[in-house]
DNA sequence: TACTGTATATTGTAGGACTATATAATAAAA
DNA sequence: TTTTATTATATAGTCCTACAATATACAGTA
């Protein structure tokens, strides 16, 4: 698996030997993925990791292009993907380069996604849940103060789905977000909205990790019950107190998923 | 100013025309900007003002490019910008369409800034405000918690330039944004640094209009000093109480140089 | 009705030519 | 010598044309 990023992080070598490789040979295309999307993730990965250091200049496009088999038109459309979430950087007669960290979009939900693929750091993955913690309490506050009466009978048909199927089914697993999501829309903030669902679904990915490992220790439907109530009647405080215990619950079950056996 | 952006929404009216506009006379291309950066902001703030609604169906790449003047290639280099960004979404025979809201990346810097270029919405303001009372405080936290001799030191600095300038010079500003950005280094969180440093930046923007409008009724300086105080002792409840403090005026002062005279 | 295959519109990829621009080297001026 | 203006040049930016891949819609069949 390793192999064909390793090869793409090799291009500047292999260029000197003057090999013509056969179009798309260097590209790990997965599934039905477009071209310019699988080379805009894969050297995503490749930066966010470090691979490709902060200030790497690239080779020029026409070159570029060349070494890893595909067309200048396809690669200058994943630079231009990574420019948009601040990971590179082009400019005339200066080429492009990898931008400094502090430019990183780290919380868009395509790198989100795509780190979490690829086995996020276990310092980034701490940060993260930081910020949860920081985020998500006072937005389940929001929640109970704002949510209306047909937010709380979705997220208690959602409860209900979820204790029914269990979070080892996909049926579960998707009642489980779409609980998360409504109590995000009854906070009623655009932009709160914007930065949990990001991480919830980035999550989300893990969760499936979770569950191949080993089984769940504990029953997570009381604590989600715990939360339900307090939004339900309308207790800021209470609120806030069952999503961070939600949040503690969700670091550990994490940690667990990610030791070594 | 608003004249270019209308004729760009009113493209599929003028397609039955026929007529062929001179290249690039549709679009509005500021100073040294790109071609395809010019026309991903004009569609990116059409798309969050909901000139153009979720599920608009864009017109045929080929037809699309001939109506605005500009080159495929370009406007696809748009497109994938915006797809980035969560705003459009591409597929082969169905075409390109607006993105449904939840999908957009409301927190992109990029989307921050030029969201503000365009005179931000009340209700937007108001919900980046209430998350940044959610999140800084809690950085203040960690920061005061966390932060190096050094960074105390820089930060000290910068709230004496910060003093000697005032807020009204370009070189107190930079101060101020220098203080806050070492403050949220010193948090140590990426995630944390990458959410608020967006929102921070954008804010910025602000700032010069705020200063056009009247001076500020207060002295900035103290709320400062307060905080630095908290994080340099070492003192995270302080800092939290003073950072809040500090949001909170701060989005006084923005609500007061955002009303009409 | 349901399903299977085929037609077709639309984006995706390719490749080549020319333009604009930022950097660096050079020359001129102070 | 230092600074400023000029020129050269490498590189991304834009344009154009052609073809491939793919998802949708539609027709045909069981």
């Amino acid at each position: 698996m390793a192999g064909a990023l390793e090869e793409v992080a090799m291009d500047r070598q292999i260029k000197s030997f003057g090999l013509k490789p056969i179009a798309g040979a260097l590209i790990q295309q997965g599934n039905g993925k477009r071209l310019r999307g699988s080379l805009a993730q894969q050297l995503a990965v490749q930066i966010l990791t470090g691979v490709l250091p902060e200030g790497h200049m690239f080779p020029g496009e026409i070159e570029y292009a060349e070494q890893i088999g595909i067309s200048r038109s396809a690669l200058r459309e994943a630079f231009r993907t990574l420019s948009a979430k601040g990971l590179v950087d082009s400019r005339p007669k200066a080429g492009t380069r990898v931008s400094p960290r502090r430019h990183w979009s780290l919380l868009d939900p395509d790198l989100l996604a795509w780190q979490f693929e690829a086995e996020p750091s276990l310092k980034f993955l701490h940060d993260l849940f930081e910020l949860r913690m920081i985020v998500e309490p006072s937005a389940a506050e929001l929640a109970a103060e704002r949510r209306t009466d047909e937010q709380v009978q979705a997220m208690r048909n959602s409860l209900d789905a979820m204790a029914r199927h269990g979070l080892a089914t996909e049926a579960g697993r998707l009642a489980d977000q779409q609980f998360h999501m409504v109590m995000l829309e009854a906070s009623r903030n655009d932009a709160v909205i914007a930065l949990a669902s990001s991480i919830m679904a980035a999550i989300a990915w893990t969760t499936i990790y979770k569950q191949r490992k080993r089984e769940l220790p504990r029953d997570p439907i009381p604590d989600h019950r715990a939360l339900f109530d307090a939004v339900a009647a309308g207790d800021p405080r209470a609120a806030h107190a069952a999503m961070a215990e939600l949040i503690r619950l969700a670091l550990i079950d994490t940690e667990i998923s990610l030791q070594p056996d």
